[in-house]
DNA sequence: ACCCCTGTTCGTTATGGTCGAACGGCCCGG
DNA sequence: CCGGGCCGTTCGACCATAACGAACAGGGGT
């Protein structure tokens, strides 16, 4: 494990959460020596993975670093494949689609399909969303093997709105349910008026790899309190028809 | 320059050219013992900047990526101001808009406007286009500074449609008339049947810090051959205003 | 005009990154 | 079914080099 590239990445992380930083703030931050971090910052420079900013000297993140990004997207087969799906699903339930895979402690969307109703909307792709308080998040999880699930609820539980999960005993309740009934519900738990009906998706041996799931405002997608059964069927279809693209299987309770 | 920082981003820019590639093959393309990318690759993997193919067991781009990306975008200055004008800019002229970044011998795309008739368009945000390709490139390089200039230059100058301008000496000549009318112009050099009118946008000490452009069919951006004033106007007022919103200045001819 | 805090450079030390070689597992072909 | 070759992986030793503290320089703010 090469520690100057793990302090990189660490440099890259903090000014990956908004602020743009000095070398001596890095350097407190992070436990480090001033030199230390001004060598690290010169070497992700040299690559355009942080940028200076030129009249207060401190460093924000690169444009490099957008570039890998869209890299990763264009590469990434999950996304690939779900295009169709997810158009389909979105023409099908009238509502936004998207598709995240797990990044840590988050999800990340990889894809997005608006709203077909011509509204304005904002793109979500490479937005990252605590697992927890998203029914893609909980889709996931719900089928991860026992270590990892232990370290995602061992783990920080934001409580982003009156309604978001964040005792782990609840939360390890409701995975059992999902892990049976193969699908996720999260009812205003990131976002006021917001719910999110999603299913997860699996690779060859089992794994969830990610999840597609309709979001939209929750009086139309859990009219009287729960999510209608055509949503949930589209839901459904769409995740196991990628899961049988992907050349995956739906493991059922198998651990290991 | 820390070395093991500019190889681990060495290895990332060589996973982000879309192959997956295995420890020994990137070892080969480094020049490095694989040993040595071992370590690299374990360490970017523990912090998901890359990610293991279970499969097949080679590497590609990690979620991180995208995350940082997405990060990069949200505190990005320019981005943020560019919003209202590219709306605006795209409603008057009836076309596409694009901002764009220098990064390296790219520009990068980090703000696009869809042409606003309804039709099917793909999101180029992220999107790197090499410089001497295209209007915003041009844009910029013609304001940039002596050093810089012969840099891009001496670069690679792919030819990407039979229009390209590959000659560094037609293309400096190209730049310097560029410079004089605060105007760049790509006609079919990037991709046969599109053309683009840009105009550079300055920092507060002069240097371009970007370019934003109205994007389009040929037929309909350069009618008999040459940009219409209308459009040149529009876009020359959104870079000014840009420049202005950002506390720049335009420099003239200046260097240093 | 001062001071303080910043980013930067320098030289030394010993950490830890690098490498070659050897191991073990997998896939492919015989 | 067995062998060969290629891959990712581990190991250990060497010494390059990353990390550090301290000293320097430049600018902003008071």
């Amino acid at each position: 494990m090469i520690q100057s590239v793990r302090r990189a990445s660490a440099i890259l992380r903090e000014l990956g959460s908004g602020h743009r930083l000095g070398v001596t703030e890095l350097a407190e931050r992070l436990g480090l020596a001033k030199a230390t971090v001004y060598g690290l910052v010169r070497s992700l420079e040299a690559d355009a993975l942080v940028e200076r900013d030129l009249e207060t000297g401190k460093y924000r993140l690169g444009p490099a670093l957008l570039q890998l990004g869209n890299a990763f997207l264009d590469g990434h087969e999950l996304r690939a494949r779900s295009l169709l799906w997810a158009d389909s699903l979105a023409g099908r339930t009238s509502e936004a689609v998207r598709v995240g895979v797990p990044s840590g402690l988050n999800v990340l969307i990889v894809h997005h399909v608006f709203r077909p109703d011509n509204s304005v909307q904002i793109l979500e792709v490479g937005a990252a969303i605590p697992w927890h308080a998203s029914a893609l998040g909980k889709a996931i999880a719900a089928s991860r093997d026992d270590e990892t699930l232990g370290m995602l609820l061992d783990g920080p539980l934001a409580k982003l709105t009156g309604r978001t999960l964040v005792d782990p005993r609840l939360l390890r309740r409701a995975l059992v349910a999902i892990r049976r009934t193969g699908i996720a519900v999260e009812d205003q738990e990131a976002v006021i008026g917001e719910a999110e009906i999603s299913a997860a998706i699996f690779d060859h041996d089992g794994h969830p790899v990610g999840a597609i799931g309709v979001a939209g405002p929750v009086e139309r997608l859990l009219p009287q309190g729960s999510a209608s059964g055509d949503v949930v069927g589209a839901v459904k279809e769409a995740a196991r028809g990628l899961t049988r693209d992907l050349g995956g299987v739906r493991r059922f309770a198998g651990h290991r």
